[in-house]
DNA sequence: GCCAGTCGACTGGTCAGACCAGGTGAATTC
DNA sequence: GAATTCACCTGGTCTGACCAGTCGACTGGC
């Protein structure tokens, strides 16, 4: 009796620089090696591992290429260790949209399905300091004129990665930086060239303090709702037209 | 009038093997080099770039940890050109819950809200095809003992994936299959030394079944609610105790 | 004594050349 | 015609070298 219907399976070879990879990230993952550390230098890896210096060096490329770690020529401390970071989630996203799997619809409904989800997630669990966040936010982007769009726009950033964060799921609120990220790079251009910015950013202060009122009463499924909204209300006329049909079903009832 | 207020920004210089991963991927997110075309030889990426072969040989390693291309040695025909694979976000998110940025409930949490969010959309845009393949894992799930709980597990993979693949976004089903991965990878072990399988198998098979009825009668909100209640009985007991919370106030009505 | 400049010993980034094991396909042999 | 051999090319690895940049210690002048 096996539970599987293949007794042996396929074994690739290793490549020694993977294996070498594969030794430091588990060392920067099990909290071995802490965020602000220092790796040996690349000649001392060579004598450690056993291994050439290109191998280290292609090693430090791939894990240099995840995030993990960084260098810097003439460093005589060596590679800093990163930690990890949301960086890889959101170039990979933004290696989809590129690529055309995802379209910008897709990815604006993604964004839906997130960021009402962390509205839903706040409404029920937030503290006080998340709610205050919220304000300062909104009270900064009330504060900015129509010339300061990109302030404006940062401002709104934070104001939904503070409601994510509220959420208590920080996968939740790094995967919603990421979209948000992915969707601003590719719609930047098009939203800046709108017609009547003062107007914009009224109606989307308007739309930030509705949301941060259900988060704060704690109508959850009204925050969720509001959540989609919005992002229909602002992105509908800018996705492909066949795509409306998909943010469509996303926030009708 | 500046929109920022920094006029000049830090420079950090661009090393030559990140000038050369660029451009090779700007080629193949362009299109230009389509999934299963092949890159010249490494030898004359060198000539091609003028640059050394270390050089070339560190871009090529940063393409291929980004899961864009595979390379083979002794292959003729050079290294093959994969396209963008989720790969690379599974990997990002085992990177994630592995190093205790994220919780095994906050990976559990956001499944619940991908794989809900998928069930509602396929229950208002599925299509003849996506239900039966939905029908098939089901039919196959249900065909298999109890002995064989690695094969069920393929299928209960693959029938959450033909739901994702239903909602039409396939950015959502990238995803949702990266983090079915990445719960699968910590939650193995666990799952695997459960009591009664045969049990467990049965209602497993009885909730799928379930969730296809919803999509297939367009019941948007009880297939989105019948996920989210799935995923709950399944790893509440098995996720950190004060992750329940977290959990909790996703399925609460 | 203190500060500024110099110098040397590092660092990572890059290159050139070499060797190896493995794959391919054409030439060779049966 | 089929099987074998072999030259050639591939990617993987190693070595040694050089460069530019960084840092710290040393040294000069004030």
């Amino acid at each position: 009796m096996t539970s599987d219907d293949v007794l042996f399976r396929p074994v690739q070879p290793v490549r020694a620089y993977q294996r070498v990879a594969e030794q430091i990230e588990e060392r920067i993952l099990s909290g071995d090696l802490p965020p602000g550390s220092r790796l040996p230098a690349e000649r001392d890896l060579v004598t450690r591992f056993g291994v050439g210096r290109s191998t280290v060096r292609e090693a430090l490329r791939v894990l240099q290429s995840a995030g993990l770690i960084r260098s810097r020529p003439g460093d005589p401390l060596g590679a800093e260790v990163l930690g990890v970071s949301p960086d890889n989630l959101s170039q990979a996203l933004g290696r989809l949209t590129r690529s055309r799997v995802a379209s910008l619809g897709e990815l604006v409904q993604f964004r839906m399905v997130l960021e009402a989800e962390s509205n839903r997630l706040a409404a029920r669990l937030h503290t006080a300091e998340d709610l205050a966040r919220m304000q300062d936010e909104i009270d900064r982007m009330a504060a900015l004129g129509p010339a300061e769009l990109h302030a404006f726009s940062e401002a709104d950033a934070r104001f939904h990665q503070a409601v994510a964060e509220a959420s208590g799921n920080s996968l939740l609120a790094l995967c919603a930086r990421a979209v948000h990220e992915a969707v601003v790079a590719v719609i930047e251009k098009r939203i800046a060239g709108a017609a009547d910015a003062a107007a914009w950013m009224a109606r989307s202060i308007e739309h930030h303090r509705a949301v941060l009122c259900a988060v704060r009463s704690g109508e959850a499924e009204a925050a969720c709702r509001l959540g989609r909204e919005a992002l229909f209300a602002y992105y509908a006329d800018l996705v492909e037209p066949e795509a409306r049909r998909l943010l469509e079903a996303s926030v009708e009832p």
